[in-house]
DNA sequence: GTCTATAATTGGATAGAC
DNA sequence: GTCTATCCAATTATAGAC
């Protein structure tokens, strides 16, 4: 995970303090290590996130899922996990997929869930709640997302919890129960 | 661009129609030759985004550089060089800010410099132009540019037109000039 | 089970003929 | 300038001793 996709089984054995045929005992070839790691990254880095307070105010919940999903976005361990799904997405796309759906989309489908409720008891004007909760994630994450993966430094450097106040702020205007939908 | 960041100079002698020999005799090294190539792509790919019509519609304007935007994100192309821009972050960061620059930079700097012109003449309620520019790339495009580069399919098939519609009407209402600012 | 030593292959880079 | 043939280092995987 330190020295991503391309490391060699020697550095492997040399970090993991054996030689490398007893990491051959153990697995068969380097693509079964690869794959056995990267889905125990998976799921050691997407933690569960939260299932929302249904009675909470929307204000409230938005901005914890904002924080937690926007930690983990910028967590070091899950920005070299993705960058060696990304160079391997040809080989593995499978793995992608498993942490898409661990990862962002666990998040997606939570505040999906709360938006649903909070339409129908008339606090919340949503229509699609799957697109609602996209529009706030991506609010916020976009940039800082691509940034992140290429090693580009953002500037001015990211202040989540700005970010996240901006989002909900946006979000509400935009979902709050005022508003006129179409 | 076909074959990835790990592709060998052998598959490239035989793709151009040459040996080797006569790659090295335009290129130093393997490095020289990756980077000519991928600044070379970024210009292609970059296309010039549109400078938005100062007198027309936020509506269509939005529209306009959504589609622009979508299409541009979706492209094969793109999604390769990106990609190999990814994995090879840590070697060539300052081409990942070459193209940051050139791609999403350039369009979110288009449209906040719009927003603003805007938001003086009393049509829009953007406080921060940068940050309401990325809020509407940003909904747009957030799950579909991670599924992308993961090779990830992405579910239901993403039908461009619809998502544009759906980010300028959130867009509008969060940003239109009626909206109470904080 | 673990180690050292060693295939066997691949791939970047070069030599030397034409 | 271009080609063929070759060098050399790195890397995956295995053999065989302990």
């Amino acid at each position: 995970m330190e020295q991503g996709h391309d490391v060699s089984m020697e550095a492997i054995a040399l970090a993991a303090g054996v030689s490398k045929q007893t990491i051959y005992n153990a697995f068969a070839t380097k693509e079964d290590l690869f794959v056995a790691i990267v889905e125990d990254s998976v799921d050691r880095i997407t933690k569960v996130v939260a299932e929302p307070d249904p009675g909470a105010e929307p204000a409230a919940v938005l901005a914890t899922l904002g924080r937690d999903f926007m930690t983990l976005m910028l967590d070091e361990r899950a920005i070299r996990l993705k960058r060696i799904l990304v160079a391997t997405s040809a080989q593995h796309p499978r793995l992608g997929a498993l942490f898409v759906q661990a990862g962002p989309g666990q998040a997606r489908r939570r505040l999906a869930e709360y938006l649903a409720a909070e339409a129908l008891r008339g606090r919340l004007a949503v229509a699609d709640p799957m697109v609602a909760a996209e529009h706030f994630f991506g609010m916020m994450s976009s940039h800082a997302h691509l940034c992140t993966l290429l090693g580009v430094a953002i500037e001015p450097p990211i202040d989540i919890d700005r970010r996240v106040d901006l989002a909900v702020a946006a979000f509400l205007r935009a979902y709050g129960p005022g508003t006129t939908r179409r």
